[in-house]
DNA sequence: GGATATATGCTCAATGTGAGTATAGTTATG
DNA sequence: CATAACTATACTCACATTGAGCATATATCC
C-alpha cells in the first residue's frame, strides 16, 4: 500500500479499489466530492440593564457571522476572528449551538425573489457567546425579547400570547383536520402554555418554529410559505432578522436557558463582584420568569458556587446587600457536575 | 437595489459595497469565500442482547459516513443516504451530534505519516441514529464497549480503570506541576470516579478525550501526540477507529445516556412489546450501569409510558411477566416533556 | 418617625428518590 | 410432589429536594 493512499486528511484518496482491507481506508474512499459554502454565525450573549442582550449587526437584522476560511485554525478560531473583526467585542466562552443547510430556510426572497439558477448550498454552524458588555451603551447589543416579545413571561404570561398567538394557532390548526388538526393543537397548547399547561421556558426553538410554520413570522414568507397559510401581522411578528438568524437566536436561547440550570455558566455574564439579586435578575432575564428569591439564595448559597467579598452596597433603597464573588474553584468542578434553578410555580 | 444583489441563498453578492442600508444584506457580503469538504458521520445505535450495539464498517474501523453532496436535499438526507446504501438499514430516529474540524484530528497518520502539502479542511457533521437490529446477528453490529471498555459500570467499575487507567492518568499529572497538574489529577478524579468521587455516565466524551490528551488510546499517537507523553498499552486502549471516529461515537454515547434520562427515546430501541425487565436491561445496557430495579418500574409506570398488552411472557425461568406496549400518544407529549431513570447509588 | 423597600433567616408541607422487605407465580430438579 | 431457584410485583421507609410563605433586619425617602 503506498502512502500517498493515506493521506492524512479524510478522503483524499482519489481512487476507488478493493483495498479495504486497510486499516484506515475510508468505506467510501474515492467518491466524488462537492465542495459546499460554511458559514459561522454566533449568537452572542450578555446581560445589562437586566435585560438579556444579543449582539447585532445592520441594524438589528443580523447576527455577527462570516465564511469559514481556509486560514482559520478551526471552527472556533474562525468564529472568534469573524466576531471580533466585526463588533470589536473579544469572546469568552463560546460553544457550538446546531449547524444548518436547510435549503428554504437560508435565502431571503422576497416579494422579487431571484431565481435559483445558481445554487450553491451553504451551511451554517451556529455558536453561542458569552460576554459581558464592556461600556454602557455599546452599538451593536438588543435585548433578544425585541425578537420574541412572547418569551418574556418574568411578568406573567405577554398579553401577546392569548390575544394574538393563541387564536391564530388555532386558525391554523382549524385549517387541517383529523389526527393532524389534533397534533398542531396539541403542539400549540404545550409550546405556549395554553389550556392550562406549563410555561415551559426551554422550548423557544419549538415555538418559533411553530410561529414560523403557520405563517406568523416574517420570515415565514420568504420562500417557505405555503398558500393557504396565514399570513404575518407585523404586530403579532416580533423584530424580523436577515436569513435563518432568528431561528438561529432562538437556539441559542433555548439552550442557553437549558444550561443554566445545571451547569454554572452565568458567571460568565455577571460582573466580578455582584449582590445575590444581581445574580437572580440575571438568570431571570434569561430564563424570561420570576424567580423564588429565598430559594435562590438557599440554592445558590448550598452550592457553594459564591463567597462574600465582606463589602456591601447599598446603591439602591432597602437593607444594604452583601457582595459576593465567585469561587472559581468549585466553578470548576461543578462545569462537569451540576447547578440548578428554582422556578415560581405560578 | 438590484434583485441580483439578493440571491436566495446567502452571500452570493460578488461586490462589496455600502449597500449596507438594504434590508437583508449580510454585513460581510462581498468577501471572498473558501470551500471545503463537508462529511457526514453517523452513530446508528442499536440494543441487541443486553448490549448496546453501533454499526460499523471496515471490520469495526469505521462509522457510516460519506461527503454531504450537492444532490441531498437536506444534511440528514444526506446521511440517510449514506447510512441507507452503506449498511442497507433504514433510519428511524435521527439527531444531530456535533460538528467538528479540528485540523490534527480528521487525519490518521501513522509512522510513515504522508506529506501533508494537499492540506484540504474537512468538517464533520456527526449524527446520532437510533434503530432496532432486524436480523439476529446482521453485519457490522459491534458492543460500544468493545471500543469503550471503561465505560461499562453494569457489574462495578471496570478493574481496567484501577489497575491501569488511574496509574497511568497519573503518571501523566505528574508530568507537569504546579497548579497544572492538580488540574490533571482533578480531571481525572472526576471523570473517572477516582478517590471516591460518584460515576457520572454522561462523561463518556470527556473520559475519551483526557485519555486522548494523555496519550493512552492509540488514535493519541497518530498526529497529535506530544514527546514526553505516555505511549498506549494495547491492553488500557480499547478498540481503535479510523479517523475521529471513535471521539464522534463517544459523543454519540454521551448524548445518548443524558438524553434517556429526560426524554422517552428508549423506545426506538425496544421491539413492539415487551417486559419490564427487558426495557430495564435496555436502559442499563445505553447507562452502562446498573438500575434498582423496584424503583424503575415505579419510574416507568407513573410516567404512564407504556400500558399492559394483556398478554404474559414465559421464556426464561421465574414467573412469567406481563407484556407490555408503549403508549404512543403520551409518548409524543414527553417528547418535549420529561422521562428520569433511577440509578443505584454504589 | 413612619412608610416603604430590600436583605436575610427560618419553617412547613408535598414530592421525589434510593433502598429494603415481603409476597406471588413460574421452571428446574431430585 | 416438594423444594430450590429465580423472576415479578407490591408496599414501606428514611431522607433529600423543592416550592411557598412568614418573620425579622436594615436601609432610604418623605
Amino acid at each position: 500500500m503506498s502512502s500517498a493512499k493515506r493521506g492524512r486528511a479524510t478522503n483524499t484518496a482519489q481512487t476507488a479499489g478493493p483495498e479495504h482491507a486497510t486499516p484506515n481506508a475510508p468505506p467510501h474512499a474515492g467518491r466524488a466530492e462537492h465542495a459546499v459554502k460554511v458559514e459561522l454565525t454566533a449568537v452572542l450573549v450578555a446581560v445589562a440593564g437586566g435585560e438579556p442582550r444579543v449582539m447585532t449587526l445592520d441594524e438589528g437584522r443580523a447576527l455577527p457571522s462570516g465564511p469559514f476560511e481556509l486560514a482559520h485554525r478551526s471552527l472556533q478560531a474562525g468564529l472568534r476572528d469573524w466576531v471580533e473583526q466585526q463588533t470589536h467585542h473579544p469572546l469568552g466562552y463560546v460553544e457550538q449551538l446546531y449547524t444548518f443547510a436547510d435549503k428554504d430556510r437560508t435565502g431571503f426572497a422576497g416579494p422579487d425573489r431571484s431565481g435559483g439558477e445558481s445554487e450553491a448550498r451553504t451551511i451554517s454552524i451556529s455558536y453561542l457567546g458569552l460576554t459581558r458588555e464592556r461600556e454602557p451603551s455599546e452599538g451593536g447589543w438588543r435585548s433578544w425579547y425585541d425578537y420574541f416579545p412572547w418569551e418574556d413571561h418574568r411578568a406573567g404570561a405577554p398579553a401577546v400570547i392569548g390575544k394574538v398567538i393563541a387564536p391564530r394557532l388555532h386558525e391554523w390548526a382549524q385549517a387541517e383536520k383529523g389526527p393532524k388538526r389534533a397534533e398542531r393543537l396539541e403542539r400549540a397548547r404545550v409550546t405556549f402554555a395554553l389550556d392550562g399547561h406549563a410555561w415551559n421556558d426551554e422550548l423557544a426553538l419549538q415555538r418559533y418554529e411553530l410561529l414560523y410554520e403557520a405563517g406568523l413570522v416574517a420570515e415565514s414568507c420568504r420562500s417557505g410559505a405555503k398558500p393557504g397559510e396565514v399570513l404575518p401581522g407585523e404586530a403579532l411578528a416580533g423584530r424580523a432578522m436577515f436569513a435563518d438568524h432568528r431561528r438561529i437566536l432562538a437556539t441559542g436561547i433555548a439552550r442557553l436557558r437549558a444550561k443554566i440550570k445545571y451547569r454554572p455558566v452565568v458567571f460568565e455574564l455577571m460582573p466580578p463582584t455582584f449582590t445575590l439579586l444581581q445574580l437572580q435578575r440575571c438568570v431571570e432575564a434569561l430564563a424570561g420568569r420570576a424567580v423564588h428569591k429565598q430559594n435562590f439564595r438557599r440554592l445558590v448559597e448550598q452550592q457553594e458556587l459564591v463567597e462574600e467579598t465582606g463589602a456591601t452596597t447599598s446603591e439602591a433603597v432597602g437593607r444594604p446587600a452583601k457582595l459576593f464573588r465567585f469561587r472559581h474553584g468549585v466553578v470548576a468542578e461543578r462545569a462537569v457536575a451540576g447547578t440548578k434553578v428554582p422556578l415560581t410555580r405560578t
